[in-house]
DNA sequence: AATGAATGAGCATTCATTCAT
DNA sequence: CATGAATGAATGCTCATTCAT
């Protein structure tokens, strides 16, 4: 598991060089704030759990705060961003035939995304409603780039005539609240519970193509 | 707004009567703590929003964490349990013949709900993750009440042959998440875009019924 | 037990009749001041053993050194002072023809009342070194009273030949810290070592005669 | 006086290399007990008068009562347990030829100690009756070491018909209790009075020779 | 007389941050 | 670069005391 955090954190902050050191405060940190929360969590705490002086953490990052976003930030210019982005860039190249195959990659990437992110995701859930910094980027980056780029698809789609008459931005919410909540359920309400994953997958996945049906 | 909040409070803390100060601090406590949080909120702050002697929240409260549990196990008790219940009553006893009807009224219900106790909400998600005594007792909820039953008026619909062969877990996971994904978007993401609500929470419900029928 | 502290209320604080309220902060403050100490004890927690509200404390006694005060000063005045003085006046008056009879008298009468008020006179000897105005009331006491009545006694022996020649401010030292030394190992320090109270008042008459007699 | 202080810290405390903060933390801490009591002094007013900031007290000694302990233990493990181990180790080995040149010796060590380290003595004098941890150690001292050593001693004594027949803890009792009586009248009762503390040493010591004397 | 809600100063303790080494 | 002692403001909480009922 220590093997795999190090991996998930290189790959995360992988282009700036970090030392061993920030390596280990980057990971105490997040499963601090992830475990207790970032206010609760003491910059003493994670200098312990890190193997550091407390000073060794302000001369990384100047504030607590900037330890927060340092972990934060990369996660939403990275992950929700970039990683979406090139998936629906093969979607508009045709890379998928069906939505289905679509939707399936999607969900399936998501899925192997959150559970190596999940105390990640976490902290940036938590802090979103109280770092105006991050709220402002979350929601430009889901309303600007993922509303808008599912848009376009589903208009695409509903030209075709394939899929039901409804303002695009509408579906997309119905899409994208299907999957996430398949997700959250998944990963963060009921992680302990025995999930079939492709099996509840797949009927995620007919729930929202019927539901996009044109009925009847 | 003041009253509309004082009449919320009446409405969540009735049984117990409060004074006028323990009316106040809970006022002053919900706001800061919905705005920054609890862990960041300090209860000198509460007292001076409230207008009364710090010392006085103790008085009522003996820690800070029961303040906080005074605001948040009500609505896990009382709004999220019985209302719900209450609903699905309804439904069990042929209150709605369709299952669009009942699906309308259960919305509309939890959305005046949600706009009249947003603060307390946020809350409460907030602090879920953090307090093991509202974990189980929201796992609890969701799990054994909300899920239970609406698995088994799924259950029901299924045998007359209504929607979708799948296991009823299932098919309440994917409701659960459309609406509350709808709610969520609505109140808590966006709270701010226009909203025709009366519209999308038609296109939800019938998200939600082709989602759930048996296709073709 | 309760009862008898009851009697050793009223035995202390007669004079002033007390009523029923009274005698329960008493008893509970002197229980809790014994325990825990003047500092360590609040009005609050003596409210609650006395099963009466915090206001009526404040009633009956404008401060918490107040009641202190009604509770030391009392065994004081009453306890350490007259008892010993008349003890002594029975001496003065030959009511005792030897020496060893009147130090066996006192130690009893001494061991008695210590058994009963062990709860005072630990909260009296905590407290003089902080509260000035003990301090001087004991000083007084003690030197003026004990040390005093006690050299003149001795001067009487000195003159009649059977005591040793020595100051008799140094003889009452010496006596009062043998009789005192043992009614503190008896009750303060070991109280629960079995002690045969007869036979340990006879050794400490005999040391304290052998040591002042005139040697050889 | 502030340097006498120092040493007297620096002797009791040698061992753990102590800072200058630490040194002064605890030089006031000890002056503030020893003058109004434990419970009564505040850390603030221990930082106030160490010329340190609050948190640095607390950087030293995790809690208000590990302060207390640092200072009372030290005593109690190093001046009342070995100091008086070795006096006696001396009379077992009979470097002292008769009993009274030990006594004499041993009241005139305890003096020198007590009157530099007053303070400190009645801090743990005060405190001992309520932290348990310290009463345990006392007792164990007193009970064990003191009380035991000193009854060997008296038992050979006895056995060479030197001193009264009486059971050495007995002994022990009258002996101890009238060399502390002597010196808790000098240095605690009345420090201001004025002492000849050869003459009353001299005095002490007769008393005990006699009063152990076989009579006659 | 008795109550107990209310007060606000004070307390022990924590914490993010700084800086000399 | 890294350290960790030092800081002092801030925090949750307690307490003796007051006062309207």
């Amino acid at each position: 598991m220590f093997e795999q955090e190090e991996m998930l954190i290189q790959q995360l902050f992988d282009e700036e060089k970090l030392t061993e050191k920030q390596s280990k405060i980057l990971i105490a940190a997040i499963e601090s704030f992830s475990e207790k929360g970032y206010a609760s969590t003491s910059t003493s705490e994670i200098a312990k759990k890190a193997g550091v002086a407390e000073g060794t953490i302000f001369r990384h990052y100047k504030t607590k705060k900037d330890l927060l976003m340092a972990i934060v930030v990369p996660i939403m210019a990275k992950v929700v961003g970039p990683y979406i982005i090139n998936d629906f860039d093969k979607v508009l190249n045709q890379q998928y035939d069906r939505v289905e195959d679509f939707l399936r990659a999607t969900i399936e990437n998501r899925r192997e995304v959150l559970k190596k992110l999940l105390p990640v995701v976490k902290i940036m859930l938590q802090e979103i409603p109280f770092q105006p910094e991050l709220r402002e980027q979350f929601i430009d980056l889901i309303a600007k780039n993922l509303f808008g780029r599912v848009s376009h698809i589903i208009e695409g789609y509903q030209q075709k005539g394939q899929i039901i008459e409804m303002p695009a931005l509408s579906v997309a919410r119905l899409v994208i609240t299907s999957v996430m909540g398949y997700l959250f359920s998944r990963y963060i309400l009921f992680p302990e519970a025995p999930w079939d994953d492709e099996l509840e997958t797949e009927r995620t996945i007919q729930f929202i193509m019927h539901g996009l049906g044109k009925g009847e």
